[in-house]
DNA sequence: TATAATTACTACGACAGGTAAAGTACGACA
DNA sequence: TGTCGTACTTTACCTGTCGTAGTAATTATA
C-alpha cells in the first residue's frame, strides 16, 4: 500500500487530470481513482472532497449542482483554463521529481516505469 | 523548483541512502543532497535535522560525536541494519508511487527517467 | 417489511512533516 | 573588529491527510 504521505502534492494533479476528461463529481472520481490503479492507491473521502475546496478556493476547477431528479444531490466539477495550466506544470515537475528522487532510490529489478 | 509536498515522505530515503556511503552529519549531508542534484532539490536546515531526530526516534539511526578538535562539534550519523530495511521497502515503494502517478500525468517529451 | 448496503457529501478535530525566523557556537581571514 | 563559512538548536506555525461521525436519499437483500 502506497503511504499517502507520499502521493501528498499529487493528489490535486490526480483529480485534475481526471477532470480534464470530463466534469465529474466526489464519487465517481473516486471509483475512478481505485479503477485506474487497480485498487492500488484509494484517495480517502476526506481527502478527496479536502482537495476540492482547496482546488476551487485556487481557481483550478468550478463546480455546479447536478440535476438529479432522484438521488442525493450530486456537486459537479470543470477543470478550469487555469486549471489545465497547473495541471502542466504539476507534469512537468513530476519530470523532475523523477529524476531527482531515482538518484537516491535503488531499482531493483522492474522500475514501474513507461 | 520542486515543492516540498512532492518530495515529502522521501526526505528520509533521501537521507538513509547517503548514509549507506557511509557515516556522516547534517551540513555535509546537506551540501551531498545538493550536490547529487546538481541544485535541484535542496533540503532545508530544519527539515534534515528533524527528520534526523525522527529516524534516530524509529531506529533507523544512530548518532556519535565526532573528534573534532577545531570547530563546532559535529553530530555524526550511521544507519542501522534496520535502517537499511527501511531503505529498501522505501525503494520498493517508489517503484510502485511511480506507476501509480504515471497514470495520470502526461508525460511531455522525456520523461526523465533512467 | 425491516434493515443493510450503496451513493453522495459535510463537519470536526488531531497529527505529522516541513519551514521561517532566530539564535548559539566556533574558526579563519582580512 | 567584522564578516563569512561551518554546524546545529529551539520555537512556533502552516498545510494536507485522515479518523470519526453524522446526514440524507436510493437500492438490494433477507
Amino acid at each position: 500500500m502506497i503511504s499517502s504521505d507520499v502521493i501528498r502534492g499529487y493528489n490535486d494533479t490526480i483529480i485534475l487530470s481526471l477532470l480534464l476528461e470530463g466534469d465529474s463529481y466526489g464519487y465517481e472520481i473516486s471509483k475512478n481513482i481505485r479503477a485506474v490503479t487497480d485498487e492500488q492507491y484509494v484517495m480517502k473521502e476526506t481527502t478527496l472532497y479536502s482537495a476540492f475546496s482547496r482546488l476551487e478556493k485556487n481557481g483550478y476547477i468550478e463546480s455546479y449542482y447536478g440535476e438529479e431528479t432522484q438521488g442525493k444531490r450530486r456537486t459537479y466539477f470543470r477543470i478550469t483554463q487555469s486549471g489545465m495550466t497547473y495541471y502542466k506544470e504539476k507534469c512537468e515537475e513530476w519530470g523532475l521529481t523523477k529524476k531527482v528522487i531515482n538518484k537516491f532510490v535503488k531499482e531493483l529489478k522492474d522500475s514501474g516505469d513507461h
